[in-house]
DNA sequence: TGCGAAACTAAGCAAGCGCTTAGTCACCGT
DNA sequence: ACGGTGACTAAGCGCTTGCTTAGTTTCGCA
């Protein structure tokens, strides 16, 4: 799984071979369908335990804080740091979802949905309390999300900044976003 | 070359197939190769125009506004609208330019960094003057940039906003994200 | 009207693709 | 010592891929 990730991050789903995934595992052709029964099937599992992994540091984060305004920086810290630190896993949970089958891109979009919702229930909270401005929640929720996701495009282990500056920085920007004094 | 921007767009670049752009165009399979050598040419061409497109709106954006505040206004609201526009050609030029040959990745790599320089220009003027309050340029123009560019992932022709209130909804964010008032 | 060039197609080639088959090997509880 | 199980490989099958070749049609212009 993890040479898989680390194709299917640098090349794209459908441009690695299951022999770049073999090889890459020190398996010979045949052994990768010892595991898996399709490279579908390999991609889904990264799939999912990315999305989940995501879900899962997200909600942690903003169970750990008091505030709307503390949680969304939070928020927006973990996720954008989970982006960087995991940025092959990341690439393969943003980039290449929708090469997955109907079915199983129905179970990750599940997935996407839920740190959606967190993210809105955050806005909505921090609004009936006066602390943010927002005009549109949902707009500023696909703002908010953009920032954070986009880390997984353009990080490279070799940057200046490390994964958890960028995930302050970020948080710094997404309180800007809503109105709110950091 | 609009059938094989519909195809890069929808499935990827190694995902289609010459016999899919050809059926899109309403060719048979060897009609596509009187006009272009390769399937990499054809996406070089794509994302060269495309790249070319983007960098003529922004820099007509800036040109037409007096102040830094109006200019990167302008420019977020252009980029981002562009962006919802031409989904089609900006997915191909955000997502696919990695699978250019080094050569070809070069030159668009270098009209990629002459859009960064415009953005980064009116951070340092609005810096300068005294409008703008930014932490760090180079953290701030990346994110301005993810904010517009993330556009082409989560666009489609069906959703409730017109390219032209993403573009200003953007341009809105933006002048939040630099510590100017709207 | 006739001609050269450009646009196009039918057919197909060599290479690479995802995946399978048949069989070998290492290991573990009895 | 041994039988069963799971991990693994060599070889290769059927198909699709990017692209080519040889030949036909279309078209602007003299």
């Amino acid at each position: 799984m993890q040479a898989a990730a680390r194709a299917f991050a640098d090349k794209g789903f459908h441009a690695t071979t299951t022999r770049d995934i073999a090889s890459g595992a020190g398996l010979s052709p045949a052994g990768v369908y010892v595991h898996f029964g399709s490279k579908e099937e390999l991609l889904f599992n990264l799939s999912r335990i990315g999305h989940e992994s995501a879900l899962r540091e997200v909600r942690s984060a903003v169970a750990d804080a008091a505030t709307p305004t503390q949680q969304l920086a939070d928020l927006v810290a973990t996720f954008s740091q989970w982006h960087a630190e995991q940025y092959e896993i990341a690439r393969v949970v943003q980039y290449e979802h929708h090469h997955l089958t109907p079915e199983h891109h129905a179970e990750v979009l599940a997935l996407r949905k839920q740190i959606d919702a967190v993210v809105r229930g955050i806005l909505e909270a921090g609004t009936r309390e006066g602390v943010f401005t927002i005009d549109d929640i949902g707009d500023t929720s696909l703002a908010l999300l953009s920032i954070a996701v986009d880390v997984a495009r353009w990080y490279s282990p070799t940057i200046r900044r490390t994964p958890a500056q960028i995930g302050a920085t970020n948080a710094h920007l997404a309180l800007r976003l809503v109105g709110a004094s950091s």
